[in-house]
DNA sequence: TTGAAAAAAGCACGGTCGTTCGATTAAGAT
DNA sequence: ATCTTAATCGAACGACCGTGCTTTTTTCAA
C-alpha cells in the first residue's frame, strides 16, 4: 500500500514512487525543515529541534545531510521549488504581458500574505546572511536572484508586447514592485498592521498605470 | 581631566559629565553593543563577544543589565535615540512640506547607505522577532512605529501646505516610501546590486510626481 | 530465510550561551 | 586615610549546539 508516512500535510515532492526509505524520511525531514525555518529563520533552525518534531535521534536526522550548511541549503532548494510550483509557473498560463505580470504578482502577494503567519526564508534569509558569506548565503542569493530576473523577464515581455511604455526601464520597474512585497511582508508580519495587502495592490497599479502605454 | 575613556570614536549620550563610572562604562558597553548589533543582529548579539570587545568579563558586562532582554532594549533606545538625531530632527530644519519631506527621505536614505555595511536593526530586528513576543519585540515595534508616524506626519503637512495633491492618503504614501528603504537595505545589502541607491530616488521622485498638486 | 547494506540510535566531545554567586578590587565621601 | 558602597572579576551551573564515532535496528534483495 502506497501511504505516505509523512506526519506533514504540506505537499512533498515524491512519496513513495520508487524511493528508498532514506530518500522518502529525507524528503520527511526537509519539509519539517522547512515548517521549522519558515517560523524561526534559517539560523533558528536547530538539528535537536528538528529531530524532536521528527521522533528520531539528532544524529539520526544529521546523518542525511553530513552538515548543518547542507541541512540549510536542502531547506533552500525545498523552498526555491515550492515557489516556482505555486508562484511562477501558475502564472505562465496568463498571456504573455500585463495579464502575466499581474498574475505573477498576485500569486506573488498571495504567498506573501500566506506566509504573514509562517514567515518567508527569502526575506528573512536576507538579514541573516547579508554579512556571513558562505555557501548558504550564495544558494539563497542565486535563488532570489532567479525569481526577481523571471520578474523582470515579464516586465520586458509587457514592454514588448506594447502594453507597457517603450520608456520603461524593466530594472527600476521590478526594484519597486519587490519593495512592495518587502514592506507588505514588514508591516503586515511585525507591525501587524492591517490593510497592507491593500495598500501593496494600490500602489501596484499606480506603478502600472505610470508606465502603460496610453 | 574630562577626558572620556571610550574605546570607540562613535559618538555617545553624555561622556563623563556628572557621570559616575558605572554609567560612564554603560554607555560604552551599549555603544559596543549597538556597533555589535547592527552587524550581527540583535538576536546574534552575544555577552560574552560584547565581553571581549569591551575588554571585560561576561559577568562585568552582564551586571549593567540583568538580563538579555535588557541589553537589548538598551541597544533599541541608543539605536532610536541616533536615528533621532541624524534623520529626524535635522530635516525640521527644512521648511514645513515638501522640502521637509524630501530631505527626511534624504536623510533616511542616507542612513540606509551607511547600513548597508553595518546593518540596520529595524530591518534585521524585525525579521527576528516578528514571531517572538516579549518585552523587546515591543519595543522595537513602537520604536518603529514613532518613526514611521512621524513620517505620515510629514506627508500630511505637505497635504496640509498645498505641495501634495488633497486626495493623498498620507498612510498609502508613507506605506510606499517604507518600501524603498526596505528594498535599498535589501538589494544593496543581499544582493549586492549596484545603483540601487538611485533605483530608490527614482521611485521616490516618482510617487512625489504622482502625489504633486499640478 | 538468510545476509549484506542502509538507516537510525546512542553516547560522548568540546564549545558557547545566559545567568548566579561569592570574592575582590576600585571609587567617592567623610 | 578610612570606610561604605559600587563596580568588576572568576568560577561554576545547566542547557543547547553541531559533529564524530560505534552499535543496533531496519530494509531489501538473492
Amino acid at each position: 500500500m502506497p501511504s505516505t508516512p509523512s506526519k506533514r500535510s504540506a505537499p512533498m515532492a515524491e512519496t513513495s514512487k520508487s524511493m528508498q526509505k532514506g530518500q522518502q524520511t529525507k524528503a520527511a525531514i526537509v519539509d519539517a525543515a522547512l515548517g521549522l525555518a519558515t517560523q524561526i529563520g534559517l539560523e533558528g533552525l536547530s538539528i535537536g529541534a528538528l529531530a524532536e518534531v521528527m521522533h528520531m535521534s539528532k544524529s539520526g536526522v544529521f546523518a542525511h545531510f553530513g552538515s548543518r550548511d547542507e541541512l540549510q541549503m536542502s531547506v533552500i532548494r525545498e523552498y526555491h521549488t515550492r515557489f516556482e510550483q505555486e508562484v511562477f509557473y501558475p502564472a505562465l498560463q496568463a498571456p504573455r504581458g500585463l495579464p502575466r505580470l499581474r498574475q505573477l504578482f498576485d500569486n506573488w502577494m498571495q504567498r506573501t500574505s500566506v506566509e504573514i503567519d509562517s514567515g518567508c526564508i527569502y526575506i528573512s534569509g536576507a538579514v541573516e546572511f547579508d554579512d556571513r558569506p558562505g555557501p548558504v548565503r550564495d544558494a539563497l542569493a542565486r535563488s532570489v536572484q532567479v525569481w526577481l530576473d523571471a520578474v523582470r523577464r515579464a516586465i520586458e515581455q509587457a514592454v514588448e508586447v506594447g502594453h507597457l511604455r517603450a520608456q520603461t526601464d524593466p530594472v527600476q520597474m521590478g526594484f519597486e514592485i519587490h519593495a512592495l512585497i518587502l514592506a507588505l511582508h514588514y508591516e503586515a508580519r511585525f507591525l501587524r498592521s492591517p490593510s497592507s495587502l491593500q495598500k501593496a495592490v494600490n500602489a501596484f497599479e499606480a506603478i502600472v498605470a505610470r508606465n502603460s502605454a496610453h
